[in-house]
RNA sequence: GCUACUGUGGCUCAGUCGGUAGAGCAGCUGAUUCGUAAUCAGCAGGUCGCCGGUUCAAGUCCGGCCAGUAGCUCCA
């Protein structure tokens, strides 16, 4: 029989050849590295026997399929030592994820941190034995008597919930078998590298109402210095974390009086300024007006926008002489009484309409972390209302903003389409207008996007963007959300041409997303060393000795007055006790001040990143400092 | 919110078997005036997150609360 390798060739095999003997056939090193393989697409262990005219890859760990199988295998090994260690526990699911796999387990009493050292000798036992690792199939009942047989219960759920005549599938290594569609490694010898990493609860099928298991997670790698690199990695991704770099570079609080409620400290403020002036540069530039509308409104608004039954519970609520009121957790209504405070001619449309609202959401407290997630956050919101025509320029306006701001930072991103999910309101011509302006706009700007089907929200379809931070974690921030409700909800209106009145179409838009979360995504992604114009200090002046104190605090004065954000460490310390500080709270310029320097009017630099770059003319300095804030992306 | 873990001067941490707290850095004072990542000496600073319980005695053991961290769920 012949079977199709990938490079097209067709090799010939003996009849009942199964994939292990193709990968022999095809070299040794080849079966050696094997993990599983690939037959007509789908992935199939190396003992699946081949059929004529198959499409047949050998997967290795160089392939991410290969890694995951790998993984998923380490996954059951895991699952093998728990049943030793622990006999009465029960399995649920032990899937792979995106560095490395867990396993969810219900323990009669359940195990802590402490525990997992003896679980990974008893893996280090298992795989040293080098099991085979066999797959037989049985048809529903019979699986569904065997794994009650086990007493595993979530086993059975499992089954149960898979449709009727279907074959069910089993992996059996030892004495133990699980439940599990495969494919697995040939046998457990094969993992070489291996560790558990933490512990953590999880709900039964990931909804609060189930039972919590102990999730254990841990990650696999093809070799021992793959897995101490991933390990460095992490301790690099934790030095950049923006709640320990916030606190040490002065830049915010979080404080025991409120929790999810951050304080700027005055270096963040600078930052927070700075974006806001920039955020308010590129929007007066983009044809924006801004707006502030109050942080409290009347119960009547929030009835009217629906927030009020829909949103509640995430709201701030108080009573003012016996009326209701709500702190905003959105900025939309609060706008939308602005564009309804004087009436509008489709002469006036696109109306862009800026706020930086300053919203409240009484989020889980168990949700909280740093920056990331508060209760209390700036959006860089903005609605723009128009007419049907005018949508696709508008969002191709807004995308290209966005974009700019993202490649300003130096962000990487993908973009989302969203588009009508199944009970929606409004029109299918609005929907069909909307959903299709949003995607030429993408086309047209040739932006690759991942379309999400029947992901929007009930009134209306949108784009997200999502950034990639230092740690390789994605963020929403970007969005832009179409909305047929508000207008409707609000009876907006515009005169037309025609003299008749029409509703707008209305885009709600952030850039930044939270001021507050971008802010930590910022300092994690640059590891607290700020380009310069962010940077909150960005000159550090340091006398030598006393004698240069008057020079270095003319200079001073003269940078401060060109805008520039200086300062003089004039304490009677040794240089060289001077510039750690300077490098420690991470200035991108320090500059050395000594008696030659101060009689020649010159400045000894020295950068944050490159170090001591030598004597420079004072001027000359200044001149390159002011270009760099001017260019924005100087470090 | 749930589960687990954690909470000791401004910061980072030590504190054994329960016997009422210790270091380094930062701060203050004095001396030193120094050329690219920590000069020396002295001083001061803490109801050990809060409340209650057990005990002759609690930072340490127990319970409750508050806050933080990881994860689940949700989200900008």
């Amino acid at each position: 029989m012949n079977v199709i390798l990938k490079n097209g060739e067709s090799m010939s095999l003996e009849n009942g050849a199964t994939a292990m003997q193709a990968a022999l056939a095809i070299s040794e090193g080849l079966a050696r590295n094997a993990i599983c393989a690939k037959v007509n697409g789908a992935l199939v262990d190396l003992s699946h026997v081949l059929n004529e005219g198959d499409n047949l890859e050998i997967v290795t760990l160089k392939d991410k399929e290969g890694l995951n199988v790998y993984r998923h295998t380490a996954a059951h090994v895991l699952a093998q030592a728990l049943k030793t260690v622990y006999p009465t526990c029960k399995l649920s699911i032990g899937p792979v994820i995106d560095n490395g796999f867990y396993y969810d387990v219900d323990f009669v009493t359940p195990i802590t941190q402490a525990d997992l050292a003896k679980v990974e000798s008893e893996m280090q036992k298992i795989i040293k034995s080098n099991l085979p690792i066999e797959r037989f199939e049985l048809p529903r009942e019979e699986a569904l008597a065997l794994m009650k047989s086990y007493s595993e219960d979530y086993k059975v759920e499992l089954i149960q919930d898979l449709p009727e005549g279907e074959i069910i599938s089993f992996y059996k290594q030892g004495a133990f078998t699980d439940l599990c569609r495969g494919p697995h490694l040939p046998s457990t010898g094969k993992i070489k590298a291996f560790k558990l990493t933490s512990i953590a609860g999880a709900y039964w099928r990931g909804d609060e109402h189930n039972k919590m298991l102990t999730r254990i997670y841990g990650t696999a790698f093809a070799k021992k210095d793959e897995m101490e690199a991933y390990f460095t990695m992490l301790e690099e991704a934790k030095k950049r974390d923006h709640t320990k770099l916030g606190k040490e570079l002065g830049l915010f609080a979080i404080m025991n009086e409120g929790k999810g409620l951050p304080f700027f400290l005055p270096n963040g403020m600078v930052l927070k300024n700075t974006l806001v002036d920039y955020w308010r540069q590129i929007h007066t530039r983009e044809g924006y007006v801004e707006i502030q509308t109050p942080i409290m409104l009347n119960r009547t608004l929030w009835e009217t926008s629906g927030h009020w039954f829909h949103y509640r519970d995430n709201m701030y609520t108080t009573k003012v002489d016996e009326e209701d009121f709500a702190i905003k957790p959105m900025n939309c209504p609060g706008s939308i009484l602005v564009y309804k405070n004087e009436p509008h001619s489709y002469k006036d449309l696109p109306i862009r309409m800026g706020e930086l609202g300053l919203v409240h959401r009484h989020e889980k407290s168990g949700q909280l972390h740093g920056l990331f997630r508060v209760r209390c956050f700036t959006q860089d919101d903005a609605h723009i209302f128009m007419t049907r025509e005018q949508i696709k320029d508008e969002i191709k306006g807004v995308v290209r903003l966005i974009n700019e701001v993202y490649t300003l930072f130096g962000f990487k991103y993908h973009v989302e389409l969203s588009t009508r999910p199944e009970n929606s309101m409004g029109s299918d011509e609005d929907w069909e207008v909307a959903t299709e302006s949003l995607r030429s706009a993408l086309n047209d700007l040739g932006l690759d996007y991942v379309v999400n089907e029947g992901d929007g929200a009930f009134y209306g379809p949108k784009i997200d963007f999502h950034l990639e931070d230092s740690i390789g974690r994605t963020w929403q921030c970007g969005t832009i959300q179409l909305d047929f409700q508000l207008p409707q909800r609000f009876e907006m209106e515009y005169v037309g041409e025609d003299g008749q009145k029409h509703q707008p179409i209305m885009v709600h838009r952030v850039a930044f997303g939270s001021i507050e979360r971008f802010i930590g995504i910022l300092i994690e992604h640059f590891a607290g060393k700020f380009p310069v114009w962010l940077s909150p200090v960005q000159v550090k002046i340091l006398p030598i000795t006393d004698r240069q104190i008057d020079y270095a605090k003319e200079l001073c004065a003269k940078m401060k007055e060109l805008g520039i954000r200086v300062q003089v460490d004039d304490r009677s310390e040794k240089i060289g006790y001077k510039i750690r500080e300077a490098q420690m709270s991470k200035v991108p310029y320090m500059l050395v001040v000594g008696e030659k320097e101060a009689e020649a009017g010159q400045v000894a630099v020295r950068r944050r990143d490159t170090g001591d770059m030598g004597a420079v003319n004072a001027d000359e300095f200044i001149a390159t400092v002011l270009k760099d804030i001017e260019d924005k992306t100087a470090f």
